[in-house]
DNA sequence: CTCAAGTATCTTGACATCGAGAGAAATTGG
DNA sequence: CCAATTTCTCTCGATGTCAAGATACTTGAG
């Protein structure tokens, strides 16, 4: 089966024979599904009130564990957003009632941020809804190609994930 | 080598051992590399005074060949934006001099958006330095790997890109 | 021990971009 | 010739980034 990054390859090598265009085979195709996954996504939390966002932040402290806190910095570094956005970010959720911000007894300058009872339900909830439809995405994949597909794609992410940058 | 995406199906399988995660293990790394290359492409582009919005569009244009031009409805098909968007990103396209508004002669509601010399030069040299860029990153894997990677890819972008939504 | 300089953490405010939906203009088909 | 559709534009609210600021911690010379 042909996809749209087949034609954009093929395009370019009837305008730009000059150049080597393989590179996009794989990376078009990841930033591509990446924007069709997005859609998705939104699409399945809107059945639990949840802009995607929201999912982020929701599930990181989730996935901390009790007493289900991290402060605004490990939740940037996992969420890949800059500082001035989680800010506000917390500051939404807060007035939702799904978060809630606590001084730091540790440190003064730092604050933690706590998922409510509510947040956690509506994080666990929404969790099973998304896996639902990832699994259905990944049908087309025998068990052994995602595995595959996984390993390949954690050779590409780890460089970014580990070197600091 | 592990990614932040291992840490995260662990803490998963760790706080809901009820759920099979493994959907994640493909999805949210396609995500997570989608995100470090956009953050990527941004500085490359930088170097040619482009963002990768202008980017997408005047490539597009490019791609097409000459006359080098299209409907805004077909470079909305595209780049995946909304037709709003795209009619804020001719705009500003049109200002800087790297593409034109022409009048479609067979239907008067419709308009052409026209490459400049200018815009087709932009496109060709921020394509090149694109490409190393991505060249780099994949130096990761050799060309069968590249190669199983793009197959997989296509499996789960084809029903995207086929049925329409 | 003390204090100044440097670093870390989070918040704020200005600015840019995007998407959704309504609206205007032209075309199509019965 | 009219209703439905297509195509593009416009406006508005929401969100993101960046740079600067406020506060607190840390380090090291004296």
């Amino acid at each position: 089966m042909e996809d749209e990054v087949d034609r954009l390859v093929a395009a370019w090598r009837r305008e730009r024979p000059d150049l080597d265009v393989e590179p996009l085979e794989v990376l078009s195709r990841v930033s591509r599904l990446a924007r069709h996954l997005d859609r998705a996504r939104r699409i399945a939390f809107a059945e639990h009130q949840l802009e995607p966002w929201e999912f982020d932040v929701l599930t990181a402290l989730r996935r901390a564990g009790t007493p289900y806190q991290l402060s605004p910095g490990q939740l940037l570094t996992q969420t890949l957003v800059t500082s001035g956005t989680m800010t506000n970010r917390i500051d939404r959720l807060a007035k939702k009632g799904l978060v809630e911000r606590l001084p730091d007894p540790s440190d003064r300058r730092g604050v933690l941020v706590r998922l409510t009872d509510t947040g956690r339900d509506r994080a666990d909830e929404s969790l099973a809804g998304l896996l639902a439809q990832e699994r259905a995405i990944l049908g087309e994949l025998s068990r052994a190609q995602r595995a595959e597909l996984a390993g390949l794609l954690r050779q590409l992410t780890a460089p970014f994930d580990n070197i600091p940058g």
